[in-house]
RNA sequence: GCCCCAGUGGCGAAAUGGUAGACGCGGCAGACUCAAAAUCUGUUGGCCGCAAGGCCGUGUUGGUUCGAGUCCGACCUGGGGCACCA
């Protein structure tokens, strides 16, 4: 007996594959096979892999060597994800360049992603940052931009006073600046924005399509896009001195008699306007400025409103009164940015209207209510209903009254029912360095003018320096200035770079053909598009995948592709945890500082070096502060990377989160072992050909179920069940041993072995080669078909059918699958323990679930 | 504030509306060993019982059904997202 030495046998057969170059992609059509691709979200280089990256890239490798072993051409690449906000972060706090940095950290993970053993063709690699890569990113920008779907205009950021610079949501804190601690503020600066919201119909449209997506994911992008069909209508103002009026989006139009005020967001043009001649106005806006852009700051702060001399008139009303408000809850994005407030029948209008003391009419009459003293308390009323107090609506349904009120509106040209959307125009400009440079010059003369095609990329200056706050491609010496490509005078440069999900939005298609002088190569794209599995994080469940999907409309709108689509299939797959541990004065300490005993149920941690007593915390996700990070080559080393694949993919199911422990690790670990004992212990050369006794055919027919099981787990994404099946097999091996077996037995295992091998090569596909080898197999097991199963040997031969009593189990009988009702009724009648239980009751019904159940109805005779 | 998800043994979990707890971890008992580790075997939801067996049990609560962990309603608890982290 051979005891397994993963490190060895690990490294020889990953140098085995690269040697033989067996995951290189087919050509397109090579062999006349259907193409498969398969791709997991790349990987943001932030600087080492750890064991969630294990688990994102193992799943997309057991997608990848599955369906390579089911006979299609598999495309499975690789890239990094390179440009974004961490480079600059290392720049300012270490000193190393934003560049340095992060080709550094792509050499470590490339080396720490090979030794994972997962089936790349990594000659498709590119980073994002790679000149060749943003240059034809700007290519496709520019694209965008002569078709109208890149513009600029104003847009709100947070901006730090102190450091003088714009800030990501992240790097606002309780409303404060990360490094300076200063208030943050809102500010609005013009930036290039990309028209999503010309595709919003059909983004959701297609969601529709997308049936090999989570529906949880498909609802969460129909809710982000936010379709709701309601009435523009204009609220006039009731100074004759001014023209026109507040112009508001409701999707209430039946409520409209129940309007007590109307409000408008801080950063309406009226506020503005307000606020010039009014400094108490000036101080209420400059106030809502305070504080960060994110939508829950906005929402789950505090609702205030300041009263501005202005009145407006109802629209269906001229003599009714209504004044106007600035609140700090209305956004200026949403709709037209002002709203009519109905507190009866709205919770958010009800609070602000009872802190200021606002009238309150109720207008849907509930069901059941009466009209003489139904009252709105604290609790709006949102339900169904009849209005009433609405004059010519009254005694119409909510939805009646609805289309009533647009109706009228129509018809008196005060307003027009429309759709709007909560989704915004992607915002893609960002004042930083280290991202994708975008393309535009601004010439005094001629305005913003696109860099011609033909000299780009605009590449990203190296000689930057981070020692000064704000965006250095500013101050750089030369990068700026530039000449104007229309009329060749003086021009500057656009210093912002785009958002890091625009290099993301288009990458899946560059894989097709990483080498081409086009962004994209058509005829690749056709072949390889779309992605088959795409495989990543919940995290992107709105804006990369909504983003990809936008910028695949728009480039299939320009001829580019031939997809609308990009991602077939969508598995969005759980992080893996880890308990957090502290010390007593409240310092993280790592896991492998931590010794944990157990005594009998309890459990006791201590730090190895002191002894002292640890705090043992909730499993969390791994991360660098709590420090409950495990690295991937100390788990090689120790276990073999077979093993930690197959842990984090059998502890959980894949969409769920799992948690790493030192046990479960272990429990792979026992598993390889057990398995190569298996091998270990079977002679070479016994025939594949089962006898036909019964310890045998047994075998064979565990064999035939394991395969039939293990294929439908891995297409239907349930690793971790068909693990358990290939524990229970082992199991089944390990007592019909090899030393004892009979010669047809030994034919049997010979069978199970071959099928075993292939059926854990997804998981575990070191192990599973020289298990291959070992059965004295030709070839790789990487290239070996899948194993296919007997249908009439997979079924169930004998089944035990559970017998109720009034839902109740009180016996089982034996019975052949697809014997008949009337068979199962008898049986279930004479069993022993049926009748017992039977005694003093009659029967009143029968039923049989074939193949299933069979449940005896009965009450006392 | 809005949206989404999840609650099943000591723990991770399994279960097309049909035997709840497969499989793994941990525990307990045993084998091997001078001993330990490793490995192997048995056992392991709770309660009652010598046993046969019985009763209870999937966050709480109500409903649909011959039958509910699964479907529907209300609630409780925990987690995630909210547009400049990727």
């Amino acid at each position: 007996m051979a005891r397994y030495n993963p490190k060895d046998v690990e490294a020889k057969w990953r140098a085995i594959w690269d040697e033989r170059e067996t995951f290189r992609t087919p050509d397109a059509g090579e062999g006349g096979r259907a193409k498969y691709y398969a791709l997991e979200m790349f990987p943001y280089p932030s600087g080492r892999l750890h064991v969630g990256h294990v688990r994102n890239y193992a799943m997309g490798d057991v997608i990848a060597r599955f369906k390579r072993a089911r006979g299609f051409n598999v495309l499975h690449p690789m890239g990094w994800d390179a440009f974004g906000l961490a480079a600059e972060n290392a720049a300012m706090e270490r000193g190393v360049h934003p560049k340095t940095w992060t080709y550094d950290n792509i050499a470590v993970m490339r080396e720490q992603l090979k030794l994972l053993g997962v089936s790349i063709d990594w000659s498709r690699e590119f980073a994002t940052c790679d000149p060749a890569y943003y240059g034809r990113q700007q290519a496709l920008f520019l694209e965008l931009y002569k078709r109208g779907l890149a513009y600029r205009k104003e847009g709100v950021v947070n901006w730090d006073p102190v450091d003088m610079t714009v800030l990501a949501n992240e790097q606002v804190v309780d409303g404060l600046g990360w490094r300076s601690g200063a208030p943050v503020e809102k500010r609005r600066l013009t930036q290039w924005f990309l028209r999503i919201t010309d595709y919003a119909d059909d983004l959701i449209d297609g969601l529709k399509t997308l049936e090999r997506w989570p529906d949880k994911v498909r609802l969460m992008q129909e809710n982000w896009i936010g379709r709701s069909s309601g009435l523009k209508v204009t609220f006039p103002f009731a100074d004759e001195a001014r023209t026109g009026g507040v112009e508001v989006y409701t999707t209430r139009p039946d409520t409209l008699f129940g309007a007590s005020f109307v409000a408008i967001a801080p950063d309406h043009p009226l506020a503005d306007e307000i606020a010039a001649a009014d400094p108490a106005a000036a101080a209420f806006v400059a106030e809502c400025r305070r504080g960060g852009t994110s939508e829950a700051e906005i929402e789950a702060g505090e609702k205030k409103g300041y009263r501005t001399g202005l009145a407006v008139e109802h629209p269906f009303d001229p003599s009714w009164r209504l004044p106007v408000w600035i609140a700090n809850f209305i956004l200026m994005d949403y709709g037209t940015g002002a709203i009519f407030g109905c507190p009866a029948h709205d919770q958010r209008d009800l609070d602000f209207a009872r802190k200021y003391g606002l009238p309150v009419t109720p207008v849907v009459l509930p069901p059941d209510a009466d009209a003489a003293t139904f009252a709105v308390g604290d609790e709006a009323y949102v339900g169904p209903g009849v209005a009433f107090n609405s004059r010519f609506l009254d005694g119409l349904a909510v939805d009646a009254a609805k289309a009533a009120a647009i109706a009228r509106a129509e018809t008196d040209g005060i307003g027009a029912g429309v759709t709007v959307y909560r989704l915004r125009d992607w915002g893609v400009s960002r004042q930083r360095y280290w991202g994708c440079p975008i393309p535009i010059v601004y010439c005094e003369a001629c305005g913003a003018q696109p860099v011609p095609v033909d000299q780009l990329p605009v590449v990203l200056p190296d000689d930057v320096a981070f020692d000064k706050p704000g965006n250095p491609l500013l101050r750089h010496p030369t990068f700026r200035h530039t000449t104007c490509p229309a009329c060749g005078g003086k021009a500057v440069r656009e210093t912002d770079t785009l958002d890091t999900f625009v290099d993301s939005a288009w990458y899946f298609a560059r894989f097709a053909d990483p080498f081409a002088a086009a962004p994209i190569n058509g005829a690749a794209a056709d072949y390889w598009l779309p992605v088959d599995q795409y495989i990543g994080g919940v995290e992107h469940a709105v804006l990369h995948l909504l983003y990809a999907r936008f910028v695949t409309r728009a480039l299939a709108d320009d001829g580019v592709l031939s997809v609308r689509e990009p991602f077939a299939g969508l598995f969005t797959q759980g992080m893996v945890t880890h308990e957090s541990y502290r010390r007593q004065n409240g310092d993280w300490v790592e896991p492998a500082e931590v010794d944990i005993e157990q005594e009998g149920e309890t459990r006791r941690a201590r730090l190895i070096d002191t002894g002292e007593a640890v705090i043992v915390g909730d499993a969390e996700k791994m991360s660098k502060s709590k420090r409950n990070v495990v690295s991937p080559e100390a788990i090689a080393d120790a276990y073999g990377v077979d093993a930690a694949r197959l842990f984090v993919m059998s502890d959980s199911p894949p969409e769920r989160d799992v948690q790493w422990t030192t046990g479960g690790i272990k429990g792979a670990w026992r598993l390889a072992n057990r398995i190569w004992d298996q091998f270990d212990a079977q002679p070479p050369g016994t025939g594949v050909a089962p006898g036909d006794d019964a310890a045998a055919v047994a075998l064979s027919r565990s064999t035939h179920r394991l395969i039939k099981a293990l294929t439908d787990a891995i297409e239907g994404f349930r690793f971790n069940s068909g693990i358990a099946r290939v524990y229970a097999f082992v199991s089944e091996l390990e007592a019909s041993p090899a030393r004892s077996a009979s010669p047809s037995l030994l034919a049997a295992r010979a069978e199970a072995l071959s099928a075993l091998a292939r059926l854990i090569a997804p998981f575990m596909p070191h192990l599973a080669e020289e298990a291959w080898a070992s059965l004295g197999a030709v070839g790789l097991v990487a290239e070996a078909p899948w194993p296919t199963y007997d249908p009439a040997l997979a079924a169930e031969d004998a089944l035990v059918l559970p017998v109720q009593i009034n839902g109740k189990r009180r016996g089982e009988v034996r019975l052949a699958p697809g014997a008949g009702e009337a068979a199962a009724r008898e049986l279930a009648l004479e069993d022993d323990a049926v009748k017992r239980h039977l005694v003093g009751l009659s029967v009143r019904k029968v039923i049989v679930v074939p193949d299933r159940i069979i449940n005896i109805v009965a009450s006392p005779a």
